[in-house]
DNA sequence: GATCAGTCTTGTGTATACAGAAACCGCAAT
DNA sequence: ATTGCGGTTTCTGTATACACAAGACTGATC
């Protein structure tokens, strides 16, 4: 059997192995798989549409990734988030992405950055316009990384921060933002610019470390309410684990 | 030189996937399988003695290393090693060594850093004792680099330096170190781990970025010593080319 | 002699068949 | 009632078969 499913329009067909890997992956950064949630090749498999060899391959892949853990034995589970791996990744990403911005900021193309200046300066009042607003700037933000990965040039340093983003993307779905915030992150985001514009390694590792520990925090904090708020007003005993980590359990990612 | 086929006699029989990808990922590390050698998954299967299906799992793992790129239509292919990304790796590394060695400077057991130190005092003395010692020596290398990583806990940032270690054991191939420069490594280290004991992670981010200097230095001299040897003729001091990269082709890794 | 086209070989991508192993269920025994 | 044991049932791990695509080769023509 040769499905024709999805010819996507695109050019290449696309192998079906890789065609399980970007439903899977895509599923499992939407929230569609949860975390902790078990999966078997074979049901995955007929479920997607593929035969077991290329699935096995998505599967190793999104391994890799640190999407999935292969469980002993019996099928594969989606990687759990718990409220200490935020804070862990958050270090990595740290260390990466102050290094990028330092480098950013001595190898730079100051011409785009200029252009990406302009168009953050435009944040505030894009945010006005709702929720095709908040989704175009999100768009603005990873041309600000593709910029980044670009003046960077450092293919270990890029590889490692996509890494950090592809869990990024699924932190960032247990806690939307509000847009206060969002604008308060847009401000800081032109400050890291301005610093890179202004070709200070220094000033830009900065500024790039107070942004991330704004977003932490806010992200913490947006993830604590939502529990309480989940977890309702009684907040019974009845559930006696460890409040927060129980929401989140434990586990976590590898590569 | 490294170890041979299944000497492991070890409990589990191993999948075969698993050996293919252990064999693999020797071969190419020890530089059996030397940077550019384009590989084809029926001889290599045939080679090692598994069928095509867990061959592929096992060269779908080493390009998710960034050992191995895939080419496309025909085969895979050793990811090569350039000067530059010499330069890049270290730049990663960087990254990821100081923020490790910050934590571990916070979070560190004493306990367990002040028997290293003990260790490393004796370095210089083990490294008089010829090859042997200087394997001993690489031992406590890596018995070090676990103690950062019990100490570091993130699970991230532990998986991102593995992978930089990888990378690592490969251009340490290229340029074996001479004694001295390993004594001078291991006072480097010993400061490094002073500084996680008196639990100050400014000193000990800075020691580390001391020791990285140094050793990429190291590594750069040693690597166009040996250009220079095998180029044969004394190479005038023209180093305003691309000299020391024709060497050591571009292209380089993704992870 | 060179170039182009058609065929032929070879290698990948995918499906499927098969074997071994681990979890599940039920039964029985303490 | 609980626990241990055996049969059963999946599910994984591996091998293999098959289809399609991309080179390589050969032969013919200019």
């Amino acid at each position: 059997m040769y499905t024709e499913t999805a010819m996507m329009g695109s050019s290449t067909p696309l192998r079906a192995s890789e065609r399980a890997y970007r439903q899977l992956r895509g599923e499992i950064l939407d929230g569609v798989l949860a975390p902790g949630t078990g999966l078997l090749e074979v049901e995955q498999a007929e479920r997607i549409g593929v035969s077991r060899t290329p699935l096995r391959e998505a599967v190793a892949r999104l391994i890799a990734d640190g999407l999935v853990t292969g469980r002993t034995g019996r099928g594969f589970e989606v990687t759990e988030i718990s409220v200490d791996s935020i804070g862990e990744l958050y270090e990595l990403r740290q260390a990466l992405e102050l290094q990028a911005v330092r480098l950013a900021a001595e190898r730079r193309d100051p011409q785009a950055f200029l252009v990406l200046r302009e168009q953050f300066l435009t944040a505030p009042e894009l945010l006005l316009h709702g929720d095709s607003g908040v989704h175009r700037y999100y768009t603005l933000i990873e041309e600000f990384e593709e910029a980044i990965d670009a003046a960077v040039v450092n293919p270990f340093l890029v590889g490692a921060l996509r890494s950090v983003r592809t869990h990024l993307a699924r932190i960032r779905r247990l806690a939307r933002k509000n847009s206060l915030r969002l604008r308060q992150a847009a401000a800081e985001h032109l400050l890291i610019i301005d610093a890179i514009i202004a070709g200070d390694p220094s000033l830009a590792a900065h500024a790039a470390h107070v942004h991330l520990h704004m977003s932490l925090t806010s992200v913490l904090r947006a993830i604590d309410e939502e529990a309480l708020a989940r977890g309702g007003q009684p907040v019974p005993a009845e559930i006696g684990g460890p409040s927060s980590a129980a929401v989140y359990p434990t586990i976590s990612p590898s590569s």
